[in-house]
Parts: structure tokens; C-alpha cells; sequence
DNA sequence: AATGAATGAGAGTTCATTCAT
DNA sequence: TATGAATGAACTCTCATTCAT
């Protein structure tokens, strides 16, 4: 019983994945999505209030596995800060590329709830801040790092970056190879990181 | 008669980039973009066809002003590589957040078109990508530039820094100090770029 | 088993009049029904076809307990004709007012079943009316009643003013004194009724 | 252009009166009202904002008309006040009568109004009452009128008496002679009004 | 008898777009 | 050129009812 049930839950919470993904949350109807799932349309209002809880639950869940995962590292990884560093990289390409079509909707849509108020990622995202700068300044402390960079902007413009290449993979895949990609970000922040 | 008809042209326009803005592509509405603009909403279409076709104004004007000061600087401007690479940098800062309404809605809403198969940017985009690796490989020869960058990604990367950095500053402009931001990145891609 | 089985049909249609009382027929739910009741919401469907049973079941128990009580009066009651319609009187306000919910849904939502063609009511009321007129009858031939008075139409008069100042009560308890209200329409009532 | 518009506006208002009186406010279709008014169902969103208020302007509309109407009589019409009061009652019946689908959807739908604590009506009847007391208070003060009576209740009882033989003419025509009804009406007035 | 997950018909409302004036 | 009344496609969400368990 319990497990028909959340099987259902989950193949409805999938087709939402891919109908976002494919045609934006506004444009995506919830008449589709139930057909994917292969449910009646009102089902999908037995699992979930509303349209936007989709993407809402989407979303966090999105972000609460990687800021999970980046803190775990930034606690329990390699103790050598640069590698950890280069496993938070891997991470965020993992978390995104994993499951592309949810990383492509998290990555489109989530001003959709920013502009109702509601932020599941904002937090979240804070969160993925907090846990890169703590490796930075153990780096720095241990000699490591250069202790001239501004961490919080730095990391915005490493995230931007990582997220802007795994966008342009999503929506053309072969013009970007993304192993490449991975170990050439790795690469370019060590340069920037590590004290000349 | 033409500079009247161009200033309401130019009023319609205006207004859209800022309720696009506010509300967003899907949910804005042809007639508060006619209010703001101080006409009769049937107006609107004497000058576009369509309320797509305001979107793809708006984002095609910024990509190819972007795209010809990158192109100009690649050409044009101070002999220095790392000099023209820091002008382009500025360039795309002074592009994003000199209407900071239009970057806005450039960076939340061009994805809107792409799903329709317009890509009024793509062919920027790819401009922008040549100008910066022009640079990129000007400064190759040059022996200044590590040549193991792949320029390519290189450029996705950086680009999506800064433009997540400026996303970011968008919604919560107090969190970033853009000039600050905008140093701290010109001396990230030094340390990339410049030779050991 | 059987009293139980009564028991809870009896719950049902209680919370059924409670809902209908609060949120009009239309507006109510019958999952909310159910909920009061304290049974599961298919459970409604155990003891009554549909939604629309149950507003039939109430309307007509309450017509029929009015119909019959004002039958045995006009039988069995004071042979007073005048006392007689008092005891109408009072009952038509004992009924209505004694489980009020019921009797606002009864004021409230008959046209609801009329409209469909089922006419709980009509027939009772007709047979209201006859009740009445044979009392008006009998004080007629016993002398007591204006002769001239056309009994069907004052019945309704009567009795639609009886409704209108329940209702009244029941939507704003405290602008009606009740009590007051019965003896003032019995005093009317005996004003047109007794040859001058 | 004016008279045009009013006319359509009129006519989508008419059509719901109809719409209304048929199949009752909830079971009311939108696009049954446009299609009697022969416009498009989204024209009647031009006129009006939304269902509800085709409902609430149709009834405020006739409690407007009718209480205005027992006012002035009670200022100005005949100097007798019996005459009044019998002038009061052929307003009612006409008021309510002249449109019969009018009167009838405001009889049968005004609760609707009144459970959205929208209540267009109350501040009107309690004019009502006014005006009624008024002339009763003239009659009791020139020595014509039974100064027993309890005015409010009285009119509640009276009111309600009228509201129901039109209530019942409007369901069923033949069944009430309604010339007859209303002289009816008004000798019993005149019999509780009057001293005896 | 009792449950509650599943169903799907159905309606109000919005708003881009058109076109007669 | 400018207007704004008119249009109608489109879509979310509700809830009475069913039925397998």
C-alpha cells in the first residue's frame, strides 16, 4: 500500500521534472504532466496542493542535497583543503548533471518562486556559501590559499561559472564535454586558490 | 512625425523591460506595459507584433550592443591582453548594470525564447566567445597567457561568473559590492590567465 | 448492530444539517460532513445515494413532522377554533425554531430540490393548508371567524410572515425577542380572524 | 458609442436575471448568460468583474428601487395613513411582480450575498422598516392605529407574508390569483392596523 | 460495512490579440 | 495612427462519486 502509493507520488513528481524542464513551469500544464505519470489529472492533487508545490519540492530537494553534500565535505572530506575543494566541484557538476532535466529546471525556474516569496533555495544556497568558505579559510589558516580573495564573491563567481557550463551542456550537449570542462574548472581554481 | 512616433516606440519598450522586470515575461501584461507607457493598450501592436517580439527586442539589443563593444575591444583596444581582457570584464559589468532592468531580464528570460526556437542571443553569444578567444589567443602568442587553457569553457565559465555575481546583486544588490566584485574577478582570471 | 448502524446514519445527517446551516447546500462538502461525523468520506455514500438525499431527507422529515403535527391540532386539538390556531402557531415556531439549523437549511435550500423537480415539500404544505383551512372552516360554522376571508392565500400570508421573522431570528438571533414575536402574531392573527 | 455599450451591458444583465431565476446563482453558467446576451462569454467580463457581482447588482439594484420608492410614499404620498400603508403593500407586489424573474432570483439568491458578508440588502430593508414605522407612527399619533402594536415585528410579519404569496406565484401562476391576493393582503392590514 | 485513493467532468477567469471606428 | 470593446482559447483546481481492498 505505502509503497504503490509513493511509487505514484514519484512517477507524478518525475513527469513534472521532465514537462519543466521541457516547456517552463508557466507553460507546462498539469494535464500533461498527469498524462506522463499516467494518472488522472485530478491525482495529482491528491499528492500535491498545487502546481507550484511541484516545483517548489522539486527544487528544495534539489538544494538540500547539495548544500548536504557540501557540508559533509566541508567536515569529513580529504583533509587537504584543495581537494576539497575539487570534490565540491565534482558535487555540484554530480548533483546537476545527475539528473539533468532537474538540475535544468532548478536552474530556470527557481526565480519562479523567488517572485512569490518563496525562496527554498535562498537558505540552502546561503548554506553552500558557508560550507565552501569554511574549506577556504581552513586553507588559508594551513598556508595554503591565498588569503587575499574575498570568499563570498568568489564563490558566487565560481558557482555562476560551474552553473552557466553545465547550462550550456543541458541545452547542447555535444558542445560541451563536460569531463573536460569539470577538470579544467578544477584546474583554473587551484591557480587562482593556491598562494603563487 | 518620426521622432514622435520613435519616442512612443522607444516609451513602449521601456516600460515592458521594467514589468518584465517586476513580474516577469509570462506574467506581465501587455495592457500595464501600455498603461506605464501612457497609450491605449491596441497601441502597443501598431509598433510590435506580438508580445514575444517586445521580449526578443529588449534581449537582442543588449546581446549585440555587448557583442560589438567585446568585438571592438578585441580589436581596438589597448595592445595589452590582459589589458583587453579587464575592458572586456568592465564591459559586460557596465552592459548588465547600466539598465540593470534589462540585464535583469536578459539573464531571467532569454531561456523564454530558446524554448520557441528563437535564439536571439546564441549568435551573440558564439561572437562573444570568438572576441574573448581572439584576445585569449592574441596573448597565446604573445607568451603572456598560460596556453593549456581550454578557451572555450574558459569563457563559459568566466562569463557565467559574472553574470550570477550581477544576477545576484540584482535581487539583493546591498549583498554585493559591485566594484569590488568587479576587481576581485579581473584579478581572478589574471592569476588564470598570466603564464606561472 | 442495528442501532448502531441507525446511530451512525444519524450522525451523518446531523453533521449534514450542520454544514448545510453553515455553508449553504452548494457550498458544502461532503468530505466535511464526513469529518464531523467522524466517518471516512465514502462512508456518506453507505447510507445516503448521493449529496442530494441527504438535503431531501432532512427537508421532508421536517415537513412531515410539521405537517403532521399541525394535522393532529386540527383533529385533536382545544375545540377552540381560536386556540387551535394558536397551538399552529406555536408549533410552526417550536419546529422551525427547536433544532434551528434545520430548520434555516429547511428556509434556505428547498428551492434547491424544487429546482431539480423533486419537491419534497409540496405536498406537505398543501396538506399544511388543509390542516389550517379546516380549522378556519370549523370557526367560520361555529360563528366565530369573518367569513370573507379567502383561506389559502391568508395561510400563506400567515405563514410566509412566520418564515420571514424566523428567518430573521435565525440570521440575527438578538435583533428578534422570539417570544415576543409568537404572541404579536397570534394577537394579528386573532385581530383578522374574529368576526369584528 | 454610449448608448451602445449600455445597451449591451443591460442586456448581459438581463440575461443573467433569466439565467439566475432558471437554474439558481451556483448552477448559473457564465457562458450561458453570454450565449442568451449573444456575446462572447468574455464580454461579460467587460462589464463586470466577476459572477458575483452580476448577482449583487441585480438585487441591490431592486432593494434600491423599492426602498426608495417606500420612502417617498411615506413622505409623500397620500396624507392618510392607511392609504399609505396600502399604497406600500401595490409597491412590493409590484416591484417584485413587474420583473418577476428579478424579484424571484432576489428572494431565492440574496443569502448568497449575505453568506460572503456581502449583504446589499440589509441596510436597505431595515430603510424599509423605517419608512413603514413611520407612517405607522402617523397613524398611531393622529389616533387611526392600534398603538399596540410592536412596529418592527409587524413589519417583519408582513413583509414576509408578501414575500412568500409572490414567492409561491412566481413558482406556480395559476395557483394564486395575485389581484385577489394583494387586496386580500391589504384588508388584513387594515383590520390589525386600525383601532378597533 | 468501511475506507480513502483515484477519477474526471466542469466552470470561472485571464489576457493576448484583433478590428471597426 | 490610435483606440479600447470584443473575442475565445486555454488552464487550474474542486469535489461528488466510485470501487478495489
Amino acid at each position: 500500500m505505502r509503497t504503490k502509493k509513493d511509487e505514484k507520488e514519484r512517477r507524478i513528481l518525475q513527469s513534472a521534472i521532465e514537462v519543466f524542464a521541457e516547456k517552463g513551469y508557466q507553460q507546462a500544464k498539469i494535464s500533461e504532466i498527469a498524462k506522463r505519470a499516467e494518472v488522472a489529472h485530478g491525482t495529482v492533487y491528491t499528492y500535491f496542493n498545487n502546481k507550484e508545490e511541484l516545483l517548489y519540492q522539486m527544487i528544495s530537494t534539489l538544494w538540500k542535497s547539495l548544500s548536504q553534500k557540501l557540508y559533509q565535505i566541508s567536515k569529513d572530506g580529504s583533509p587537504d583543503p584543495l581537494q576539497k575543494i575539487r570534490q565540491m566541484v565534482d558535487t555540484v557538476f554530480d548533483v546537476f548533471t545527475g539528473n539533468s532535466d532537474l538540475g535544468f529546471v532548478v536552474i530556470k525556474e527557481h526565480n519562479e518562486l523567488r517572485k512569490k516569496g518563496i525562496d527554498a533555495s535562498k537558505e540552502e544556497y546561503l548554506h553552500l556559501v558557508k560550507s565552501f568558505c569554511r574549506v577556504y579559510e581552513q586553507g588559508v589558516n594551513e598556508g595554503f590559499f591565498n588569503p587575499s580573495i574575498k570568499c563570498e564573491t568568489y564563490f558566487h563567481f565560481v558557482f555562476g561559472g560551474l552553473y552557466h557550463i553545465i547550462h550550456r551542456w543541458a541545452y547542447e550537449p555535444p558542445a560541451i564535454d563536460l569531463e573536460e570542462a569539470r577538470e579544467q574548472v578544477k584546474h583554473y581554481l587551484q591557480q587562482s586558490l593556491l598562494v603563487g
